[in-house]
DNA sequence: GACATAATTAACCAGACCGAACAATGTGGC
DNA sequence: GCCACATTGTTCGGTCTGGTTAATTATGTC
């Protein structure tokens, strides 16, 4: 209506032109959001936020993500794809099983340290009791590459007679895990409490090389 | 306005007597907001719905802690409080120092297993970069008992011949707080992923003794 | 080159929520 | 009996926020 005749750039409706960038858009969606939800966590999290800082627009959030919530469950697979991605790339093959060992846990620990958006991402969701997981048959245990690694290498341990028995992969994985989080996760509050040493370069050098020596010395006989 | 004479028992303000107790009220909106906190977070929590909770009005809560960050301040400051104290009455004097470590570390793996809503609020305020920590002269970690223990535990262990030298009292508490935490931190990631066998009674069985094997063999000669 | 459909822009809405403002009134120490 | 403090109840403003409605333009296809 109106917008009759002649010159089209003075009042309403002139309306920007543009590309059709339908994986763009979305992936750009994915990127910013799981920035701001690393960051700001799932009720922290405002969608203007996340919106403005896209190159798109609020509307298209919901155009792909239907809501906050699914939003945030993408950005979630998003992330634990691309860490198992991470993780299956790790080669460990020919190694004898105590060096193979130490360098899957030394690796672990470096790993969680470049990622503090997955680990935030994690920290979240443990905080919403883990509702909004992709669907485990996705990310199953069984099929993790760390898992498989473990199992090979401390059933070589054990046949070489070096490994005591009685534990098994996942506990293993746990541990490993348990020391790499931790690292990330509460770098905050421990090193408020108890100074920052252990965070810098050479601290960070000794607690890997601990969480090594750890493992390493649980599993040997 | 009207309500002149006769009865005051029908329409407005006859207003219910009461007990005056300051502290009662203030540690039951204490108590209250601590679950709630602890179960939502910070941004998640609804200040209308801790005051519905709690068997006073959202005007006491304003009251006493000022605002939202003001109740979550202390309701953290508290909680860390009661974990010191707890750590407090650990009696480890006179033991062996292999011994004392083990124990010190089991104790430890229990105690945060007991302390659900600590350690989340723990994992709430790492989300927040510890912006909300009690001023850090009140729980420094020079003065934390867990620390000194450690301490005393590894100067005899030394001294003894047992243990090995190059450690410190803040690696020490760091391992074992990383392995304590991570159980009950990361449950619900984990055994969504990996199942939830670690985490019966026997499960948790197993991973205490092997927390304690790890710090003790951590730190054998 | 018309048409259906997908992608995108822009403006809008209704409810949730924090915190404040009133307005009284009870309690307990001195 | 006085006065500061504690407590209750209610209402309200203003803003923040998740989500929606409607119009508009790009694109692939026949």
């Amino acid at each position: 209506m109106a917008q009759t005749t002649d010159s089209d750039e003075d009042t309403d409706l002139p309306r920007r032109r543009w590309k059709q960038d339908p994986d763009g858009v979305r992936s750009n969606i994915l990127q910013v959001a799981r920035e701001i939800f690393a960051q700001k966590g799932l009720s922290g999290t405002r969608i203007d936020e996340i919106a403005s800082r896209t190159s798109t627009s609020k509307r298209m959030i919901y155009y792909y993500f239907v809501d906050k919530e699914g939003l945030y469950r993408e950005v979630l697979a998003d992330a634990y794809r691309q860490t198992r991605e991470a993780e299956d790339a790790l080669e460990l093959t020919g190694l004898p099983p105590e060096v193979a060992l130490r360098k899957l846990a030394e690796f672990t620990f470096e790993n969680h340290r470049r990622s503090q958006d997955f680990i935030r991402l994690v920290m979240i969701e443990n905080i919403h009791e883990a509702h909004h997981m992709p669907d485990s048959d996705k990310i199953s245990g069984e099929n993790s590459s760390a898992i498989s690694m473990l199992d090979v290498i401390y059933a070589n341990g054990m046949a070489q007679g070096i490994f005591r028995p009685g534990l098994t992969a996942v506990e293993l994985h746990w541990h490993i895990s348990a020391l790499s989080y931790f690292n990330v996760s509460n770098r905050a509050t421990f090193s408020h409490i108890f100074g920052a040493e252990l965070f810098d370069e050479a601290g960070q050098a000794t607690l890997r090389q601990h969480v090594g020596d750890m493992i390493l010395r649980l599993v040997l006989a």
